[in-house]
DNA sequence: AGCCTTTGACCAGCG
DNA sequence: TCGCTGGTCAAAGGC
């Protein structure tokens, strides 16, 4: 069986985004059923489930990626760039400087960075980081902006990690952002949940994990409904906070009405 | 009050 | 040198 760097990464995240999707599948197919009128209620409750879902798959597709050979990974750079994308789902690349004097030579780059690294993703989603955003910019030639975001801590602690956010089509006309960040964070603010990490950075994400300064990558949704709809849901099903902490995982068990695990039994 | 986004202006790289 | 365009700054306004 063949290996590569950070396979015991990649295989927690798969695991953890096939047992989440599981329990979407279940939410989706029982909702109507169970609740009616409170299916609104339960996409919201679905929502951090896809995303964590998504984010956990686009993280081991990054991991992966980033394992392969240096002329696989060019090769695939200029797939992307001429338009011959296969990448319509989750895709994630990695740069380095002799990747992005490519870039900038075929492209309107103009200054290289010396750290930077993107992933394609369908969704924009919640890295973990806290970002603000300083410009925004009409790029030529597409019908989208490019947004240019700052961490949030950079003046109080001089973070100077920095992500770039553009819009794009492939030819199938399906809309994709390639998420570009530039810089590792040097703040204490929180790790990312999946972040799209070249192979240099993920041991970093580790030790920060197990030090434990920051949040560590979770099982559960990094952020959930808010406590109305806890409170909504959790009386139809006698679900009870726990220590002030919402028992996420015993609710989605009860609206379900059977442990996830159990789900490929009953909608096969 | 503090932090955010928006947006026009400005700077700088490139052809 | 000049024009185009990407990247950044900073003021203004909103939440």
């Amino acid at each position: 069986m063949a290996s590569f760097p950070n396979q015991d990464i990649v295989i927690r995240e798969v695991g953890k985004a096939y047992d989440q999707i599981k329990k979407l599948q279940a939410l989706l197919q029982f909702k109507s059923r169970k609740f009616g009128e409170d299916a609104l209620c339960m996409h919201e409750l679905a929502q951090p489930l896809f995303q964590e879902a998504l984010q956990g798959l686009n993280h081991s597709l990054c991991i992966m990626k980033s394992g392969m050979c240096k002329m696989e990974v060019k090769q695939e750079i200029m797939a992307t760039e001429s338009g011959a994308s296969g990448c319509a789902t989750l895709d994630g690349v990695l740069l380095n400087d002799s990747d992005q004097k490519i870039a900038s030579k075929r492209g309107k780059r103009r200054r290289t960075e010396n750290n930077s690294w993107t992933c394609t993703t369908t969704m924009p989603y919640d890295d973990g980081y806290q970002w603000r955003k300083y410009g925004d910019k009409k790029i030529s030639g597409t019908n989208f902006s490019r947004s240019y975001f700052r961490c949030t801590f950079k003046e109080e602690q001089g973070c100077l990690a920095k992500k770039l956010v553009q819009e794009t089509t492939n030819k199938d006309q399906t809309n994709f952002f390639h998420v570009t960040y530039t810089n590792e964070h040097t703040c204490n603010s929180q790790i990312p949940v999946s972040p799209p990490v070249p192979v240099s950075q993920s041991d970093v994400y580790e030790q920060k994990t197990q030090r434990g300064n920051c949040m560590a990558p979770n099982y559960l949704p990094s952020y959930l409904p808010d406590n109305s709809l806890m409170e909504a849901l959790s009386s139809r099903c006698g679900t009870v906070q726990r220590s002030g902490e919402w028992d996420f995982e015993t609710l989605i068990m009860e609206l379900v009405g059977f442990d996830s695990s159990d789900a490929h039994l009953l909608l096969t």
